[in-house]
RNA sequence: GGAGGGAUGUCCGAGUGGUUAAAGGAGACGGGCUGUAAACCCGUUGGCUCUGCCUACGCAGGUUCGAAUCCUGCUCCCUCCA
């Protein structure tokens, strides 16, 4: 609050220089200088926030690009505090619009809550983690709740774009949606936090924090915004629900295969956010991708698997050959029928398996199976490798 | 509490008694082209024991030879009034 304003020295400016770029907004001007000065003369580390709903199993590639700038902060010799809002999963985010999100029970919260864990350690250093869930605090009196309840007023909650178009759509808003960016707020609080990031569309919610905070009493934190990396489309942010996402834990081949799949158009995006640098000039296209994808598989994995998964997609996708690590499917001994089979093998349902065989789009070893007949013996099948359009394999084998 | 409007397939959205598994679009999938890019072209897009059968237009009943379409009740959403 009222504490004397430090003056950043050369490497203060320096330092965060460096930590903005690629930052959407820094908000307020200039607060990082200052802060950095401040942790170089009392030597306490900034603590800097970032809140996940353990909501998902999996983290992607677009939550990397936080963790990345985190892992930046901690280099710099900062404190990341990874919030869990368990909390929050517990109640069910309904905004967006998807209002049928799932409630989540302990079990998953927590089992979700440990990988999101293990994944985020594929970019920050373990060693200077505070790891901390909402639900220290948030599982509050009421009492408690309705003093933090008064420090808001709706006015200022409608203040936030995506609920000022909805209200005014005459969209509806849920009391609980509203409570959120409160609740959030309110984190901060009890992290302390000097620093929270968060997307571009945490704006509203990370400036929320700085309101709470000195409505407690407490120093403001600052924030950082990353821009939003849009997922496979090109178009939309990468989300699980969007199905437009490349996991941390993808498979070395499916990372790359996805990687290939963004539009040209995504690229400098990609390359920014997730690589820290811009995309090459005149560099192809093609040539650009390809480095993109075994740079990013290479971090998220090694770079053999890297090297393995580019020389994979050369075999399959170019040679169209066949890849070496396909699963194996088992099939009863006896008359096959292919649908089933397909169904065993793709999870498709047996009228689609039809229709996809009846467009040429399932190969046996390489030939195209006919839409007729859809019974064959199974022995006919056995060892043969069979495909699914450009990238779906199973080998088959007759069980016992 | 009152008045009015609405609920259709993954999503958006037509359809107001009879080939309607339900127009159109998006998305997705398959094929072609290619750099698993974009653009473009073609096809598919509820399920199944598949020349047929079953299920489907918020839920439950009813009218009818026949309903997503008409009636009754219920649930949920929206708008305005109190």
């Amino acid at each position: 609050m009222s504490e004397p304003q430090r003056v950043p020295n050369d490497d203060d400016l320096r330092v965060a220089a460096y930590l903005t770029r690629n930052v959407e907004d820094a908000l307020p001007a200039e607060a990082l200088a200052a802060q950095l000065a401040r942790a170089r003369e009392t030597g306490e580390p900034l603590r800097c926030k970032l809140g996940l709903d353990p909501t998902a199993p999996d983290i992607h590639l677009g939550h990397t690009v936080v963790l990345q700038k985190l892992r930046e902060l901690q280099d710099a010799g900062h404190l990341v505090v990874l919030l869990i809002g368990d909390m929050t999963a517990r109640v069910g985010d309904p905004s967006g619009r998807d209002s049928t999100r799932p409630v989540l029970d302990d079990t998953a919260i927590d089992a979700n809550a440990a990988t999101y864990q293990e994944q985020a350690f594929k970019v920050l250093d373990p060693a200077r983690v505070e790891v901390r869930r909402n639900s220290e605090w948030l599982d509050m009196s009421s009492a408690d709740l309705f003093g933090l309840l008064r420090t808001t007023t709706v006015a200022q909650l409608l203040e936030r774009d995506d609920f000022s178009k909805r209200f005014a759509a005459g969209r509806p808003i849920t009391v609980l949606e509203l409570l959120y960016p409160i609740m959030q707020a309110y984190d901060s609080v009890a992290l302390e936090a000097d620093i929270e990031l968060g997307g571009t569309d945490q704006k509203f919610n990370l400036l929320l924090g700085r309101d709470m905070q000195r409505t407690y009493g407490q120093r403001q934190q600052s924030i950082l915004t990353m821009p939003i990396l849009p997922g496979l489309d090109g178009e939309r942010k990468m989300s699980k629900s969007l199905g437009n996402q490349v996991g941390v834990r993808d498979a070395p081949d499916e990372m790359y295969g996805k990687l290939l799949s963004i539009p040209d158009a995504a690229m400098p995006q990609y390359y920014d956010l997730l690589l820290g640098e811009p995309m090459p000039e005149g560099v192809s296209p093609r040539d650009a991708k390809h480095a993109l994808a075994h740079r990013i598989v290479e971090r998220f994995h090694d770079a053999a698997a890297a090297a393995a998964a580019s020389a994979s997609f050369e075999r399959v996708f170019v040679a169209k050959e066949i890849p070496d690590d396909i699963p194996v499917v088992e099939i009863p001994a006896g008359e096959a029928h292919l649908p089933a089979v397909l169904g065993a093998a793709f999870g498709e349902s047996r009228s689609s398996a039809r229709r996809l065989l009846s467009q040429g789009a399932v190969k046996c070893d390489g030939d195209v199976l006919p839409g007729e007949p859809l019974d064959v013996p199974a022995a006919d099948l056995d060892g043969r490798v069979i495909q699914l359009g450009k990238r779906r394999f199973a080998r088959l084998r007759v069980g016992s």
